[in-house]
DNA sequence: CGAGAAAGTTGACGGAGTCAACTAAGCGGA
DNA sequence: TCCGCTTAGTTGACTCCGTCAACTTTCTCG
């Protein structure tokens, strides 16, 4: 949550290192005293868990989907088709030999993956339900910060207990980094959240969070102004999730939803400096209307009052873009 | 965030086992083709940031931290002695040769200490300060929950920038979860929480987080309501982090600034479920005061107003206990 | 003093992982 | 059609990681 300097998040990087090197460590000591070893493990559950449907398993991308040496992958499955694990057919290329599972193999496969669910059911033994998911939650905060392109895709669903603060929380840390908004800000997130749940009418407003397995992501609000107005409100997302389109499919949920709830128009209020998000309505349709300047952010900024017009007559979807 | 099933916790996890490994694994490769080698790293770090002021050190106790073999740690240090890393006197105890770097021995741990900073340097270059502190914390949290023990201590903190809705957020849904407590509590937490923001009065209010490793494990409010009396409110601390006497600090921060502010009594609103925080309030010398059932929660509770007067007159902290 | 335990060393061994040489098959152009 | 190049896979040789058990030396405690 602090701004932490380079070096204390490398040394926090090195210490987790560590710790799970030797907590997966103790997870693989279960393969001791048995017949199948660590590699052979990561071999069998690639082989088990290749989609049929797909391009028969060769070799080759076994090998190179788990980085290991061709020479080393040749072994083990030579081993494995000792034991009868699996069989290798000759394809249309006479040189790959697609390998197949056979039925000893699946039943060796789940012998070993029910073993690895368990040590690491163990592991989570101790846990509520609400610990279970901040763990599950972290691991794919980890992922996605060193490695977004390894969790691809994300998911919008209506709000749920503990969502407003949360968003609350992230919009004003991430505003005070990247523009200097200050207390006023994080006031009127707090505000605008709480009067949200307070005044919450369901089927005429809703709020809306993108996820990216489990990780909030971003999120829109809509809510009803009177005289077929609705609002969108406090649209963001997360700097890690850019680029994936969540932004866009954020405000067509919201315009989708206003339309089909009979809403006249939709307006919202933006920020000058906020270019991405200018760029984003405008291609969805909306219109800048109004503008003024105002020092609630504890700094004078430029606000903005966009419309986008609904219904038969209102300009449609991209119209404007 | 989401209640998640046991079987998708498992597999989230595991995915994060053979995320982490893989990378890991890539973190390690630079010790390719270069005289030190992986244990010989974790060795080399373990003598090098051993306290001089401690107990010497020695190969047993190496052995022992890093759950290495004898006899490889052994061989690891004699070949680091005869390449003029380490000297071993004899001791006190005449089995025991205690294990002392050289210069030359510092200057290859820096060579080897400085390699790996500078890849996992590489490996958060892209984000900025606000994900950086997203990173460490979700690194943090994820050692917390698997291993409470391997992050001692905690540390209390003003608030700051975005504490206000994770505040509410965690309460919120820990509330939800453990008692049932529903979209009324949230509302609650959200109004209290803004409206401190909102109101506050710096040198006679405060909010306190408790962390543990840049992780928020629990927080207390101090508000004024007027006449001389403060409120403690909105205390609490993460299942994860109890058992730290982290309730107590908290209760003692706020008495303690009460007291220097100048309050004359201080008081607090609590229900009767809460039996450990009810302990928790006797234990410092709160008494309750008042008992009254209300349904703000969607279910009838029975709330309790507690009071601990201060100054010359009041009862000292423990006369109850 | 003697039994037993602890610190450390050494030899032997098996698995992990790499490298290079090799075979067999496809591919593409003259 | 042939020749050279590439790719899939195999094999032998090798190094390093890591474990086990036997062993020496020293300490501790009754």
């Amino acid at each position: 949550m602090k701004d932490a300097s380079a070096d204390d998040v490398i040394a926090t990087i090195r210490r987790f290192n560590r710790f799970y090197t030797g907590l997966v460590g103790a997870l693989d000591d279960q393969f001791l005293g048995c017949d199948v070893t660590l590699p052979d493990a990561r071999l069998l559950f690639e082989i088990a868990t290749h989609d049929p449907a797909e391009a028969p398993l060769t070799a080759s991308t076994v090998q190179a989907t788990l980085g290991m040496d061709a020479g080393y992958v040749s072994r083990i499955l030579a081993r494995f088709e000792q034991r009868g694990w699996i069989t290798r057919a000759r394809g249309a290329d006479a040189r790959a030999r697609p390998i197949q599972l056979t039925e000893a193999g699946r039943r060796a496969f789940e012998e070993v993956d029910g073993r690895q669910r368990a040590a690491v059911s163990d592991l989570v033994g101790g846990l509520d339900s609400v610990q279970r998911a901040d763990l599950a939650e972290a691991m794919a905060r980890v992922r996605l910060l060193l490695r977004p392109e390894s969790v691809p895709g994300f998911a919008i669903r209506p709000f749920r207990t503990g969502d407003m603060g949360v968003i609350a929380a992230r919009q004003s840390m991430l505003y005070a980094q990247s523009h200097g908004w200050g207390r006023g800000l994080e006031i009127i997130e707090g505000e605008t959240t709480t009067n949200f749940l307070r005044n919450f009418k369901p089927g005429h407003e809703q709020c809306w969070i993108a996820e990216i397995d489990d990780v909030l992501a971003g999120s829109v609000f809509l809510t009803d102004e009177g005289d077929g107005t609705a609002r969108l409100r406090l649209l963001y997302v997360e700097p890690f999730a850019r680029r994936r389109g969540i932004g866009d499919r954020l405000v067509e949920t919201c315009i989708g939803f206003a339309r089909e709830t009979g809403y006249g128009r939709l307006t919202l209020w933006t920020h000058t400096v906020l270019e991405s998000a200018r760029r984003l309505y405008a291609r969805h349709g909306f219109a800048s209307i109004e503008t003024a300047t105002h020092t609630s952010f504890g700094m004078p900024v430029q606000g903005e009052t966009w419309m986008l017009p609904l219904g038969e007559t209102g300009a449609a979807p991209g119209q404007v873009a």
